[in-house]
DNA sequence: TTAAATGCAAATTATTTGCAGAAGC
DNA sequence: GCTTCTGCAAATAATTTGCATTTAA
């Protein structure tokens, strides 16, 4: 896990006069772990791993905190729960296309739009804070081979 | 109501060998007499004022219909429930942009936005079906003004 | 010492579903 | 007449919350 991300958590939590514990310590541990995306039933399994007295309403508690922090990143990828993205702190600037075919999420970066969300923006009189930009497509491999990489049946 | 969506409605309830009921007449009606956005609770009550009958199942059944037919979208605004946008059929490239400070939605279009969404979408191998851009900002009014349109409080 | 954090289990909220009766074709 | 639809009420699933207890500072 990256020093410095660690470092930046604990000061938030310190300049929120919050507290220290271990069911923290290990949910961050766990959710910069990876740079999977995770829902937050998975990052309850992978904090349990670390330390079994996690449980469910604590890590509930704490995705607010790390989102609030700045170092993790909420996502909505059209699913009926939310999902959490690791990777916004190394590539800030990121969008998701998803695979309509085998559900696959593509991340990728694209500087052209955040100009673009400058001039939108600004034309409408905001400043934006944050954009999600979602792309749904259809694997262009799929349809010359029949077949999509992660494609069940 | 637009006489052309209507048909292609029906067109596609026809084709899908569905059946015609006073319910779902009901509910495309109020579906589409307004160009707000609507949550299905808010659809219910504005179906029942046309057709009392009409059920909170009905509805939640009627929605994806009326999604799949392609004249209604689903859209996300980062609520803890869906959200629907009647106005596509009309602005098929639009997209919203969400003010952090009186949570008022302003559509928006940018055909650049069309091009590069095609671009990122070929470059990494895939074919663009739908794409969804949200940006949250702040009001500009608020801060020259210390107020802003729909601010409570 | 004292305010904050925790686990548990119950509550909440949007949405879905099983079923028996009603209605379209 | 045979399905498809419907309303109802119960089920589901993700997330939130109240509370008694524990723990960090």
């Amino acid at each position: 896990m990256d020093a410095d991300l660690r470092q930046k958590i604990y000061e938030y939590i310190e300049k929120k006069g919050l507290r220290k514990t271990v069911q923290r310590e290990a949910i961050i541990q766990a959710a910069f772990s990876t740079v999977e995306h995770y829902t937050a039933e998975e990052l309850i399994a992978m904090a349990q791993r670390i330390e079994p007295s996690v449980s469910r309403a604590t890590v509930y508690r704490t995705l607010p905190l790390l989102v609030e922090s700045g170092q993790l990143r909420e996502i909505d990828l059209g699913k009926d729960h939310k999902t959490y993205d690791p990777n916004f702190v190394n590539r800030p600037h990121h969008n998701h296309l998803i695979c309509t075919d085998c559900q696959k999420v593509v991340e990728f970066e694209d500087h052209y739009m955040e100009t673009l969300e400058d001039c939108i923006s600004k034309r409408l009189g905001f400043s934006p804070t944050s954009k999600s930009v979602r792309i749904e497509a259809t694997c262009d491999k799929l349809k010359k081979f029949g077949a999509c990489e992660n494609k069940h049946g």
